[in-house]
DNA sequence: TCGAAGATAAACACTG
DNA sequence: TCAGTGTTTATCTTCG
């Protein structure tokens, strides 16, 4: 592939050449693949046209850069007073709409078929990608020349306008560039998310080492209009095999946005989205509203008497017809795999760049909300009722209304206002409300990310992090690389990590010992240096508290006293306890593979490798005590007084030699010797401080 | 209106 | 004795 890769950057007569082949391969992998090429546009035909299309593209280039070039010339000798430049404007533009529209590297009817045929393989297709490079190289010297061209163009205008000479045909010609210009960094960002949207599918591979300068471009080529094209044609594959012949006209660009959906053109062109996703463009804020209106079927690919899979938009006159159609043509098989899934990238790379955006505005609203606080005077302790009452508005600040949150200086509130509605606009939106039930209800435990992407802002404004304290304190643990901390380092984690918790310390901390104590996912170890606390990352996300009433959840002497007292068999059981460590091994392994957990890693993915192992410990001994313990009440699940087992046992493991290598060392101790690493555990600690 | 959940405060116990 | 830690309970607020 390198090799190929190398080749590329040849002449433009051989890159050509090189994509022919390349069709050459799609036509190969079209006449494998289920004689789905026997139909109107055979392999053949379409490789020739293909041919045919990129010479003509190569020399509608060529004939855009001579017009440029010898507009430079004649710009250069005739200096500053050429009035037939003007006149020659219209000539120019021919060729550059030529240049910049109509010829990209790859042809449509290309990148129908490399995404229609999902055989190709990325290598293919990277092949295929790299020959359009020297054609791309072409365009960007052709996009530059043209960039100096209005530069010039416009300088000189501006001299004649100095001059009393405006002509109209001047302005125009400046109007013209400048929307050019607009449509050309359009067309770019347009380019580059169907390119990062192609990634995401697979359909371009990069290497890790290989620059990403290779797709520039190739997403310079494209134009939405096109990418818009491509996309419903890749999504429409069997459309062109219905409507035989007849769809040579839908290949057409522009035809296509005319014809089938004329009130949404503009939306193509303009719409960012329009150029990732076809069914966007089907799901115009209009048209929807129609179908809703036309149909009381509402279905969310049906709308306007057409279907609404992407790209297909097939006609339907009712709603029965419509699910005749859906049923029939978009029926369980790989095409339609193949386009759901595409679609799915489609929403995954919109995610993405609804990420970025959001990234982006925090940073903004992060950025103004330190400078208005910045002013202030050693602000007021912020209260934390206060804080619920304020945040509630903040909450109810929709992700829509975010811009109207008053972040501005001149606004007379505090920053206790203010950071809600900054802090959330990343997840508040996803998750509900602030603060509370951020993560327990919905199960979506804050990441990093959400914290690592406000931490400047935390660290240095005065405001309370929408988290729970549940939630900050498991984040501190797992943040740590033991993914254990004592008491004394949450503190220092929560005033590290947010100015605001260097107020008022005793509210906070006796919050924090509080939802410790509260929360079921907090597991208390202990070992001959003292105690630290480690997080359940499964019974996080369940979210449940210790009930009230119930046992203490730490009491080593009394716990395990009548641990023993009620279960004489849990000792033996514990010494035994390689009993369970079989079925607790392949639970956690199962878990971890489940998970996709890697051994080796220290778990990326939430962390959940001690919490796992913790889970899946209590979880098999809660198992046994089920059996061995007939007087533990129920109404609390999964806290059996073995809990005052069950912290020291996970705390037993990291005191392995491989303590350093945390989980991991878990996770390989739990493999390898649980035996005689149980049973050392079992005995020492509790029965040791039993017996003190 | 009600229950769940979170926050807060306070009391109490334990430990070094 | 005291500070730190840990647990429990009561009360309030918010939200669904």
């Amino acid at each position: 592939m390198m090799q190929e890769s190398g080749t590329e950057t040849k002449s433009n007569g051989s890159a050509i050449q090189n994509g022919s082949s390349g069709g050459n391969h799609l036509l190969q992998c079209g006449s494998l693949r289920e004689g789905r090429s026997n139909g109107e546009t055979p392999a053949a035909d379409a490789g020739a046209a293909e041919l045919v299309h990129a010479q003509q593209q190569q020399q509608a280039l060529q004939v855009a850069r001579q017009l440029l070039l010898q507009q430079q010339q004649q710009q250069q000798v005739s200096g500053l007073k050429s009035p037939k430049r003007n006149d020659k404007q219209p000539a120019l533009q021919v060729p550059v709409s030529v240049a910049m529209m109509t010829p990209q590297v790859i042809t449509p009817q290309q990148m129908q078929q490399i995404l229609q045929q999902q055989v190709l393989s990325p290598q293919q297709l990277q092949v295929l990608l790299q020959q359009q490079q020297a054609l791309m190289l072409q365009q960007q010297q052709l996009q530059e020349f043209y960039k100096k061209q209005q530069e010039q163009l416009q300088l000189q205008l501006l001299q004649q306008q100095h001059a009393g000479k405006q002509p109209k045909e001047q302005q125009q010609v400046a109007t013209q560039q400048l929307a050019f210009q607009q449509q050309l960094l359009q067309m770019q960002q347009l380019q580059q998310q169907h390119l990062l949207s192609l990634q995401r599918q697979g359909l371009l591979t990069i290497q890790p080492g290989q620059p990403a300068l290779p797709l520039q471009p190739l997403a310079q080529g494209m134009i939405p209009t096109e990418l818009q094209q491509l996309w419903k044609e890749v999504t429409s594959a069997h459309s062109a095999e219905e409507t035989t012949g007849s769809n040579h006209s839908s290949l057409d660009l522009t035809t296509t946005c005319v014809s089938s959906s004329a009130p949404s053109k503009t939306s193509l062109i303009m719409n960012p989205h329009a150029s990732t996703n076809g069914q966007l463009s089907v799901h115009t804020p209009k048209r929807e509203s129609l179908s809703h209106e036309e149909h009381p079927h509402s279905h969310p690919l049906y709308g306007h008497g057409v279907c609404k899979w992407p790209g297909c938009e097939a006609v339907c006159e009712d709603f029965q017809s419509f699910l005749k159609h859906l049923n029939s043509e978009h029926a369980l098989d790989d095409r339609s795999t193949a386009q759901c899934r595409v679609q799915m990238q489609v929403v995954q790379q919109l995610e993405l760049q609804l990420a970025k955006d959001k990234e982006r505005l925090q940073a903004m609203m992060t950025h103004l909300h330190v400078k208005s606080t910045e002013p202030k005077a050693a602000p007021q302790p912020l209260n934390l009722v206060s804080s619920v009452t304020l945040s509630k508005s903040a909450s109810e600040a929709s992700p829509q209304s975010l811009p109207h949150t008053p972040t501005t200086p001149t606004a007379p509130i505090t920053p206790v206002t203010q950071g809600p509605s900054v802090i959330t606009t990343t997840s508040m939106h996803t998750v509900g409300p602030i603060r509370r039930r951020y993560s327990d209800k919905y199960n979506v435990p804050i990441s990093s990310a959400d914290i690592a992407q406000n931490q400047e802002f935390y660290k240095n404004a005065e405001v309370r992090p929408p988290f729970t304290y549940a939630s900050l304190i498991r984040q501190a643990i797992l943040e740590s690389p033991e993914k254990q901390l004592t008491l004394n380092e949450i503190y220092n984690w929560f005033t590290r990590m947010f100015a605001y918790f260097r107020r008022n310390a005793a509210t906070w901390k006796g919050a924090i010992r509080t939802n410790l104590s509260l929360h079921k996912c907090f597991i208390r170890v202990e070992d001959e240096f003292g105690s630290f606390w480690t997080v359940d990352d499964e019974e996080f996300k369940r979210g449940r508290h210790i009930q009230r009433g119930r046992p203490r959840k730490y009491c080593p002497d009394e716990n395990f006293d009548e641990l023993v007292t009620h279960n004489p068999s849990l000792i033996k059981n514990m010494q035994t306890s390689h009993a369970y460590c079989t079925p607790l091994n392949a639970a956690l392994q199962a878990s971890m593979a489940e998970n996709s957990i890697p051994l080796y890693t220290t778990a990326s993915m939430g962390n959940p490798t001690l919490g796992n192992l913790a889970s899946a410990i209590r979880e098999e001994l809660n198992g046994a005590m089920e059996h061995t313990n007939s007087n533990e009440s129920d109404s609390s699940p999964g806290r059996s007084p073995l809990q005052a087992v069950h912290p020291v046992h996970v705390k037993e493991e990291p005191l392995d030699p491989e303590e350093a290598e945390g989980p991991l060392s878990l996770v390989t101790t739990a493999n390898h010797s649980p035996d005689f690493d149980h049973d050392r555990d079992y005995e020492d600690e509790p029965v040791n401080e039993d017996m003190e």
